[in-house]
DNA sequence: AGCACGCCGACT
DNA sequence: GTCGGCGTGCTC
């Protein structure tokens, strides 16, 4: 019998299964994902694998086959079926095998568990007080405090016997040996979610709530495994249909992943479903420690919790009885991996729930187009959420526009009408959210005499300008003292563009010298716990203004916030990406969303210089269909996804010259491909210098393929993957392969 | 990745 | 003459 082995290291070269004899007494033992040790090369040197296969023949010589060492103790072994998602996500993303595999992965090894240490006491009160005498004599003090201390309390914990009571671990080790005492271990589980909350029981639904509930009940009763697009807008309460169908699937003896965008959100959602469901709730992600990873993937396992909450990764737990998967704010761009297998976690949560019949849920208040699409063509079942829960209306959406207010000399970066709005809400005592998608202090800092910008000598990007008179790179972090004269010309006639928060909160605090203000961006928010402080401050009232960049729209909830400014909505909008317009309006509406979410009334304003753009116009009617209609027809005509499909091929190398030449020369290969395939409607573009075009001193250049056909797309994908190599000038050139990207390169 | 083999330059 | 530079190739 031969087991097919992935060696655990990441490298092209040993991307591919090897084929080991298994010794027969190995053979009851080893199983689909057993963690095996494998002699390896030339030294024989021991590697660490995963059995992803088995034969009966031998492939290669069979002189050349190796035996398994022994199966790895240290490493959890994995099920077949992660193995199999693995397996999927390779072929559907690329990457490596092995990249696959330590995603699916993410808890690979065994920790030592914590040991909760017991000082037992095995002898009576009589016999115990006879050895105390006995030691008295002996001076052997320790032994004698230990023991009048076991006489009042006869277990105790061991942190406390050698820190309180100082009792020498030489000591303590004597008593076990004279069967005096004994020490009891127990292991203790790290708990992520340690917090107890207030629970909560029997919510109320609004009609709209209990029908999707009812909906996707009813189904799930069925055996009937389906996908949810549930469509609501900001407020309309999706976290309680998410909640009673989580509860139904529970009661079902189901266990359930609801995974969230972000890290940072994991608080908030944690305690919102820990209201309901008490320690059965779990989270994981990265910023865990091994042991406490570890230990939520015990947890999963033995079935101690049946809720996992969680970024992407989360999506891997191992449930042995998972019966449903939620996708909160499923349109979020978090969802696709930035790294190699550049997966999409909700087309891999569509495939892990056909594996288990399990029930997926997508939540949004602006869908992906993707989804959207998908549901309207049936594939998934859309449910709507059009009514603000608990009785809050709507917010009223406002646009300035800021050519008028320039035109009739207002030249600060408020719109007058915000400014009487946000003196209205200090009035009233309310709270302000004001919204920029740009830190620092301005934008680029560029000569009026030559018209040049300060760039950053690594990256292809102008310097922004810090309030701490420091310009820097927002790629790579360079920096430099703010620059009194430009280094091109020479000329002292420079000046700083643009808006940031630093300048808006200096503004603000210009013009509302007695309001309270707090500013929450990449720059503020370094430190650990930076971010939940800058919230709660914001929830208990201890501010009167947050100002901030688009980590505050998300998914907060402030019932005291009744004004939201958007100061620059045309930020997002002119970036060169195709899917500019759809995160404004997404942006849009999410920051609309923040206001009024209680029962005072909420008011936005959007301040623009192109208040006819669809996506501005749309988010103030808070109309998704009419966004959607128009930013497909746009899309149909540009050949963008989802109607269509792209390919990015990014190079990317030190030396400029040698990079170009790898791009063309697999420009060329693409051209073969295709000629020989004969494919009509498959288009390429480039190559060209990437709209970033150099990056931490690498310069990078670009080729778009676009197709509707995504197969043809994937198998390009896999042949430059294969023929890449093939390129004999290569050095420190890379290649990096994205289908259907999610951010511009 | 990591290790061995191999084919050329400056040294005890 | 040899030691060691790292380019090349292979790993069941």
């Amino acid at each position: 019998m031969y087991a097919d082995i992935i060696v655990d290291i990441s490298h092209e070269n040993l991307d591919r299964s090897f084929q080991y004899h298994i010794p027969s007494e190995l053979e009851e033992e080893i199983k689909m994902g057993s963690a095996v040790v494998i002699p390896f090369g030339k030294g024989e040197r021991e590697l660490e694998g995963f059995v992803v296969g088995f034969s009966e023949k031998p492939k290669i010589e069979p002189s050349k086959i190796k035996d398994v060492l022994r199966l790895n103790a240290k490493a959890l072994p994995v099920s077949s079926r992660m193995i199999a998602l693995a397996a999927k996500m390779h072929e559907m993303f690329g990457g490596t095998m092995n990249d696959a595999l330590s995603t699916v992965l993410n808890v690979k090894k065994t920790v030592k568990p914590v040991e909760k240490k017991t000082v037992v006491l095995n002898k009576n009160e009589e016999e115990t007080k006879i050895l105390i005498e006995t030691y008295e004599k002996k001076h052997a003090l320790g032994k004698v405090r230990l023991l009048e201390e076991l006489l009042t309390q006869p277990q105790m914990d061991k942190s406390i016997v050698t820190g309180k009571l100082n009792i020498a671990a030489s000591t303590l080790e004597a008593l076990v040996k004279d069967d005096v005492i004994r020490v009891d271990v127990e292991e203790v589980l790290r708990k992520a979610n340690n917090k107890s909350y207030k629970k909560i029981t029997g919510l109320v639904l609004n009609p709209e709530q209990q029908s999707a509930v009812d909906t996707i009940v009813k189904d799930m009763d069925n055996g009937d495994k389906k996908t949810y697009l549930l469509h609501g807008i900001t407020g309309s309460g999706k976290t309680e249909v998410y909640i009673n169908v989580i509860e139904h699937a529970v009661s079902m003896g189901k266990q359930v992943i609801v995974l969230i965008p972000e890290i940072s959100l994991t608080y908030q959602t944690v305690k919102r479903f820990s209201m309901h469901f008490g320690d059965r709730v779990s989270f994981m992600h990265s910023k865990l420690s091994a042991g406490e990873k570890y230990d939520q993937y015990r947890m999963a396992e033995d079935g101690k919790i049946d809720i996992m909450i969680g970024p992407r990764s989360a999506l891997f737990t191992p449930f042995k009885n998972l019966g449903l998967i939620v996708i909160d704010e499923e349109h979020e761009g978090s969802y696709k991996s930035d790294n190699p297998p550049k997966y999409h976690a909700r087309e891999m949560a569509e495939v892990l729930a056909d594996m288990t019949g399990s029930s997926l849920i997508l939540g949004s208040a602006t869908p992906s187009l993707e989804s959207y699409l998908k549901a309207k063509n049936g594939e998934y079942v859309l449910l709507k959420l059009t009514k603000r829960a608990k009785d809050a209306k709507e917010a009223e959406i406002k646009i300035i526009d800021l050519k008028a207010e320039l035109a009739s000399g207002n030249k600060t970066m408020f719109g007058r009408e915000l400014v009487s709005a946000i003196n209205d809400r200090l009035r009233k005592n309310e709270q302000v959210m004001l919204f920029l998608n740009r830190r620092g202090y301005s934008g680029s800092v560029s000569c009026r005499s030559c018209g040049k910008p300060v760039m950053c000598p690594h990256c292809s990007v102008s310097l922004t300008l810090h309030n701490d008179k420091m310009l820097r790179c927002h790629y790579c972090g360079y920096e430099i003292p703010f620059v009194k004269k430009c280094p091109e010309c020479g000329s002292s006639f420079i000046g700083a563009f643009g808006t940031g928060t630093q300048k808006v909160e200096e503004n603000i605090k210009k013009i509302f010298p007695y309001a309270r203000v707090l500013r929450m961006d990449a720059d503020t928010t370094k430190s650990k716990d930076s971010y939940e402080n800058i919230l709660s401050a914001f929830a208990n009232e201890e501010a009167d203004i947050l100002i901030g960049t688009q980590m505050i729209v998300k998914g907060h909830d402030f019932p005291k916030v009744t004004l939201v400014g958007i100061l620059a909505a045309d930020l997002s909008l002119n970036v060169s990406d195709y899917r500019a317009s759809e995160k404004t309006f997404e942006l849009l509406l999410q920051a609309a969303g923040r206001a009024g979410r209680d029962k005072l009334p909420g008011e936005v304003y959007i301040q623009t210089y192109r208040p006819d753009h669809y996506s501005i116009v749309c988010a103030k009617e808070a109309d998704y269909e009419g966004f959607f209609e128009k930013e497909m027809a746009y899309r149909r005509l540009a050949g963008y996804p989802p109607l269509s499909h792209i390919l990015a091929v990014l190079c990317t190398g030190p030396n400029e010259k040698r990079n170009e030449d790898f791009c063309a020369y697999l420009a060329g290969k693409i051209k073969e491909k295709l000629g020989e395939t004969g494919c009509e409607d498959v288009f390429m573009i480039g190559p060209a210098k990437a709209g970033l075009a150099k990056v931490t001193d690498l310069y990078r250049q670009l080729i778009y393929v676009k197709s509707e056909n995504y197969d043809i797309l994937y198998k390009l994908m896999k042949f430059l993957d294969e023929v890449k190599d093939s390129y004999k000038d290569k050095k420190d050139e890379l290649l990096y392969l994205d289908l259907d990207p999610m951010n511009s390169y």
